[in-house]
DNA sequence: ACGCCTACCTGCTTGC
DNA sequence: TGCAAGCAGGTAGGCG
């Protein structure tokens, strides 16, 4: 469900609703769901008494950091939702993790299909460097403790909407890539945080071929994308997210982003440019829509092509 | 290192 | 109406 722009909507929703407050209690109620520490039991008492400080978002995860320094991370994946309850608010079936606060409210981890995870980490190591890929998941799996948050996030790419994600700096790292558009943008190791939704929708938005590969493009496609990359996600946070189906925000309304969308799921309409149906094809096992007329096919040279 | 594929889960929609 | 298949915003892990 979330990516980028509905992680980051929810991380501002609770950096004003739980920034400063204490954790009393938690309930596991999916282990799975807790990475780190385990098992559950533990991760529930290392979490009492913890004061949240600050709630921020790297890559796709919200982090909630904690007054001592350990961070909390939150992978929504496909369902995920963080959401405030007021006290007295009716159980929700769906949250796997509830963070009792101590004003009476919970901090409930509602997520539907159970792919979410949480961790809590010791602090450090954000803004460094990637290190070797497969380091960071490899040392997770092996580790004894402590483990800083950086390490989780190692094999991540930079952050699209930061300063230092530059038209450069997106090429160089296209460079010698032969794999398609479609899968390079959803690629985290490339570029952290964009996922179905603003792919397709950077693509059209760059007038460029979901199956064009990197090595393909010029100089001025590269910034085009880059700029459409940034345009998307920048607008879908001003939007609140996109909500195709179930995310919310921290507060439980959807995002206004959906109805933004120029072709993801809007087969068979007409395109925002120039009136031609939207088309739906799969790529890497994942659904794409695009405009047959504005983002032109490449030039095929090999193999029966659709 | 890269690309491709599967598994992880549940619920909703679609087509027969 | 029932039932099976197909589909969904993500990503770790295994394969060649």
């Amino acid at each position: 469900m979330p990516e980028l722009p509905e992680v980051e909507t929810v991380a501002r929703d609770l950096q004003r609703r739980v920034a400063g407050a204490v954790i009393t209690d938690v309930d596991v109620r999916w282990d799975r769901t807790v990475r780190h520490p385990e098992p559950p039991e533990r991760f529930a008492a290392e979490l009492r008494g913890a004061r949240i400080q600050r709630v921020g978002r790297r890559a796709k995860s919200v982090l909630l950091h904690l007054a001592d320094g350990r961070v909390m991370t939150v992978a929504l994946r496909m369902t995920g939702a963080l959401i405030v309850a007021p006290s007295g608010t009716p159980d929700d079936p769906y949250a796997r993790v509830v963070f009792h606060l101590a004003d009476g409210r919970q901090l409930r981890f509602r997520d539907v299909r159970k792919f979410g995870r949480i961790g809590l980490w010791e602090g450090g190591g954000l803004h460094r460097r990637a290190a070797a890929p497969g380091a960071a998941s490899r040392a997770v799996r092996e580790s004894r403790d402590p483990y800083r948050v950086g390490d989780v996030f190692a094999r991540h790419g930079p952050e699209p909407l930061a300063r230092s994600f530059t038209a450069g700096r997106f090429g160089a790292r296209l460079r010698g890539r032969t794999g398609r558009l479609k899968s390079l943008l959803l690629d985290q190791s490339l570029l952290a945080g964009v996922g179905n939704i603003y792919a397709d929708e950077a693509l059209w938005r760059a007038r460029l071929h979901p199956l064009r590969t990197a090595n393909s493009l010029s100089e001025a496609e590269v910034r085009r994308l880059h700029r459409a990359v940034r345009a998307v996600l920048r607008q879908g946070i001003a939007n609140r997210g996109s909500s195709i189906s179930d995310y919310v925000g921290a507060d439980g309304e959807p995002g206004d982003n959906a109805e933004q969308l120029a072709v993801y799921r809007r087969t068979g309409e007409p395109c925002l440019r120039c009136g031609r149906e939207i088309a739906r094809i799969v790529i890497g096992q994942r659904s794409t829509h695009f405009c047959p007329r504005c983002q032109r096919e490449p030039l095929l040279w090999e193999g029966p092509q659709a």
